[in-house]
DNA sequence: TAATATTTGTCCACTTGAGGACAAATTCGC
DNA sequence: GCGAATTTGTCCTCAAGTGGACAAATATTA
């Protein structure tokens, strides 16, 4: 009952062990009627080609491997306000991996680490994937796209602006940020504050362009001083929301970089008696739980992250199955804005 | 400068591939100074051992399999109220497979598909892994169980409490409902409602237990009406919820199945405008992000979900090393109770 | 110094499938 | 029914290691 090769499935279907195989890449050239066949003796023997043989024999290894960042994962899951990205990252790539025969590794890395370069090649090259997506801020940093580079494996990265190499997946940053801005603009706000994200995901810069763009093409004035640094934490958040609201030219409305500096703006806010959205709008990205469940619920871009991640999959996949080369292209999916309570026009 | 194998590492150390595999497996036999010697080709050169090649001549493939349910997952992330159970088990986890140079898969399966006992068979087939570490609700069910004992793949059971094949690394819920409901008595209440958890999970038995032992110890008699069937939803809380503090005696202080269930305990409460600590007080399992975040924060009992991954891996990889045997053994990792505002004496 | 113990090397079999060359068998077209 | 096209089989190599038997080289000990 153990260990059932294809040799196995081959007596039991009275084929030689070639059409087995050929059954099972699918290979054009086998008569529908043989194929039935032997696909029965693969049921009925529950047989499933051992990875480790199939690598070794030089074509595809079946496997996909994800690079998440270490620190990032731990604030994940210890962060009372953290991001579920990963999560949703891991979720999308894992049911296509399914779809495919694939199967998903999730490796950290530490982009801090000496051994950056040396931990990529060593998993790179013990697990030879046929495949790698890089998940922020991982899709950006040199050491590891110069390693993945001379590993000469395909690789997506996930949620990137920046050009480079390897196939991208993500949504437009900068016209979620437009969309967001023009959306405020809309209801009628002519002061507009922008809590910019970390300088370590591009992305950050792609939402900065992006309000620019919106006031400009809304006819308002960027005033430099409504944009305040912010660095998608909690805390760099309470600093920023407290530069923006102790002015007393406070603005009627604040666009945060991501939703962890929503919160914090929404924590000064509560602190200094500033109702939401009464005297201040607040709207933001990500839309992670933490924001659908506050009071009130925030308005936010709402990124399509395993929609991403299956694309990922699939781009890889088809790049095995062909020749093992992925274009540059570069794939943007579409966002959705969650239009909720905390903004409204100003009184 | 691709395809680094054992023979690159052989010539450029001068030695026999063979030592080269001896030191590559600590095998005990080599002197100190040739397997320096070896060791420095091996980091020359980047060289790591090739997985594939490892499993099929070998008995070790250096991966473990984690199937988390797939139901679950989804939930994990598109919910609100999400547990973030799965991701600090992967967490802890892949930190430990780091350590030990093994890798981590995670595999979804559904307890409901027709298809579940050859999913798994055909995961483990193809992928031969090490060993196999099984999260609730997958750790109880009879197929998944019945399908790894005929792969004869060693595997872990985490936070299950039913008895059975496999090892256990779980945390001990009995006692922790125990402690739980002893800290509410020791606070002066005397009714205690109690919602139970999802028949789905042994853990909720378990805590049921608990929460009757505690009454017993202090003395207090188990009136069986304060027990509400709940199911770990929201929604199913939110059903328990009303008929727990709809009537008229009802209890100053109530003790929730999970999170989830609290959060909907704390919904009906407010809707009831029964003050919480100060006209119910509300206990529960498991002290995921929400809880925290709560008006007021929840008093909960912390899972060591991390610690007991971990100690999955370490069983699985000693197993692995020896003769890939694994015993039955129960582990029990200590818990932590977080004591927060949402517990006080009953005015 | 000889006998013994330990370390290192040699050699071969084995794992499971892919893939290529080519022959044999079958089907198809006319 | 014959030649051509397609399907299936045979046979062999290759991937990159492990593991075992055993010989050779070196170190230790009496």
């Amino acid at each position: 009952m153990r260990n059932v090769t294809i040799v196995h499935v081959a007596e039991k279907a009275r084929v030689s062990v070639k059409t087995v195989s050929r059954v099972v890449n699918n290979e054009p050239t086998v008569t529908p009627a043989l194929r039935e066949r032997v696909q029965a003796a693969i049921d009925q023997l529950g047989y499933a080609p051992n990875i480790a043989a199939r690598r070794l024999g030089g074509s595809r290894s079946f496997l996909i491997v994800a690079f998440n960042d270490r620190k990032l994962t731990l604030e994940n899951w210890a962060s009372d306000r953290g991001n579920n990205w990963i999560d949703r990252m891991q979720y999308g790539a894992m049911l296509r991996c399914d779809v495919h025969g694939y199967h998903l590794l999730c490796e950290l890395i530490d982009l801090e680490s000496e051994q950056l370069a040396r931990r990529v090649q060593h998993v790179l090259s013990s697990l030879r994937p046929d495949g790698v997506i890089l998940t922020p801020p991982n899709c950006e940093d040199p050491t590891v796209l110069e390693a993945l580079k001379r590993a000469q494996i395909p690789f997506v990265r996930m949620g990137s602006a920046a050009a480079g190499p390897g196939a991208r997946v993500r949504m437009d940053d900068q016209a979620a940020a437009r969309q967001l801005t023009e959306h405020l603009a809309g209801q009628g706000h002519r002061r507009i504050g922008f809590v910019t994200g970390s300088a370590r995901f591009l992305a950050s810069r792609a939402r900065e362009d992006g309000y620019r763009a919106a006031l400009c093409a809304v006819g308002l004035p960027v005033d430099e001083t409504l944009l305040v640094p912010g660095d998608f934490t909690f805390e760099g958040g309470i600093a920023a929301a407290g530069t923006l609201l102790s002015r007393p030219d406070r603005p009627t409305a604040i666009l945060a970089g991501n939703d962890e500096t929503a919160l914090a703006v929404m924590h000064v806010a509560r602190r200094l008696e500033i109702a939401i959205p009464g005297d201040l709008s607040l709207a933001t990205f990500d839309d992670t739980p933490s924001v659908r469940l506050s009071l009130p619920p925030l308005t936010t871009v709402r990124q399509p992250v395993a929609e991403m991640a299956a694309q990922a999959v699939d781009l890889l996949v088809a790049a095995a199955a062909k020749d093992g080369k992925l274009s540059r292209a570069d794939h943007l999916l579409p966002f959705e804005l969650a239009l909720r309570d905390s903004t409204a026009p100003p009184r």
